[in-house]
DNA sequence: CATCGATGTTGAG
DNA sequence: TCAACCTCGATGG
């Protein structure tokens, strides 16, 4: 379910609380359990986010690539460090509002709204498209509910996931072959010659705008809300072929892409539209139907115009946007 | 409590 | 183009 924002979260959780620790890796459900011996054992030494994948590194030249597909999820448990989450309405994020620059969090929110970090503590974090938190007691380690496909367990922390599409051992060589294959990632390479390389290969692609954002292999991280979030922001008609659209159109499309990333992952949450009132943000922050311009509006009106927002399967996936401002 | 649908990708046909 | 993968929150009775 997640969006290159929340992935990036699940990484830096990683850091925190594993990399540096050997790890105990089991898979009890069992489906894993190859792959789990070869790792069991071994220090984590690394862990980075590229678009939708994360990547795990391990001593010995070992690798853990992990996909979460539709409904992987990971829950960590244990003497953990939690991310900074926006937790209620306190700032207003119009307010440093400047498309390509990334709001820290402390941009974002006022005394309050924000659980910061600070030191480890006991505590059970469900990371995935959203987060939850838990904070009351439990066992360490947990008995593993459900399928859990990999355990990772260190002295003071357990992570466990479920539902992946992608869990497998690679080698370094292996890691560079996948990542060669994804688009930039905002968060791993904001220069010039990334920018230009989603330019080029937009304009070089007669598939509609829409589709070209969703591929993996010319852009990472964005997802069915991105897409359609960053297309209406943009004005742009979804159907319009990549290389119908202009240089700027591309390079601000990119920038944008740049500027929501460090919202989502700075906030935790697809939060894509600027200059709320407080009242609104509030809202915002408390349903996710309230977030969004387009996505998931279909006949309700659109925010800026009143026209009904459109939806049509593109691809097998739903898109929206509205007719009138995306024209 | 049953059913639906999802913020993704792969691979068969 | 579409089913399969595989899990769980939201929804409706």
């Amino acid at each position: 379910m997640p969006e290159g924002h929340s992935v990036h979260r699940i990484a830096r959780q990683f850091a925190r609380n594993f990399v540096g620790h050997a790890v105990r890796v089991s898979s009890p459900q069992g489906r894993f359990a190859d792959g789990a011996a070869l790792l069991n054992g071994r220090v984590m030494t690394g862990a980075i986010a590229v678009g939708k994948q994360m990547f795990l590194e391990f001593e010995g030249g070992l690798w853990l690539r992990v996909h979460l597909g539709i409904y992987g999820a990971w829950d960590f448990a244990g003497e953990i460090s939690t991310d900074a989450t926006i937790r209620s309405a306190g700032g207003r994020m119009g307010q440093t509002n400047h498309r390509g620059t990334v709001l820290g969090v402390d941009d974002l929110a006022g005394e309050d709204s924000v659980r910061s970090m600070g030191a480890p503590r006991r505590a059970r974090l469900h990371m995935a498209e959203s987060e939850k938190e838990d904070d009351s007691d439990f066992a360490f380690p947990p008995d593993p509910v459900g399928a859990v496909r990999v355990r990772l367990l260190t002295e003071t922390a357990c992570a466990d996931l479920r539902g992946p599409t992608a869990c497998e051992v690679l080698t370094v060589d292996e890691v560079s072959a996948v990542i060669a294959r994804l688009g930039p990632d905002p968060l791993d390479d904001d220069s010039p010659a990334a920018e230009d390389r989603v330019v080029a290969a937009i304009r070089k692609k007669s598939a509609p705008i829409a589709l070209l954002l969703m591929d993996q292999s010319v852009v990472s991280g964005i997802g069915n809300v991105y897409r359609a979030e960053l297309l209406f922001r943009a004005r742009l008609d979804p159907f319009t072929p990549g290389r119908a659209l202009t240089e700027q159109q591309c390079r601000d499309l990119w920038r944008d892409w740049v500027y929501l990333l460090g919202v989502g992952v700075a906030t935790g949450q697809m939060m894509t539209m600027d200059d709320l009132s407080s009242d609104d943000w509030v809202r915002a922050m408390a349903s996710r139907d309230e977030r969004h311009w387009v996505y998931h509006r279909a006949g309700e009106p659109c925010r800026v115009c009143g026209t009904p927002i459109r939806m049509q399967l593109l691809a097998n996936r739903k898109l929206y946007w509205c007719p009138a401002c995306q024209a």
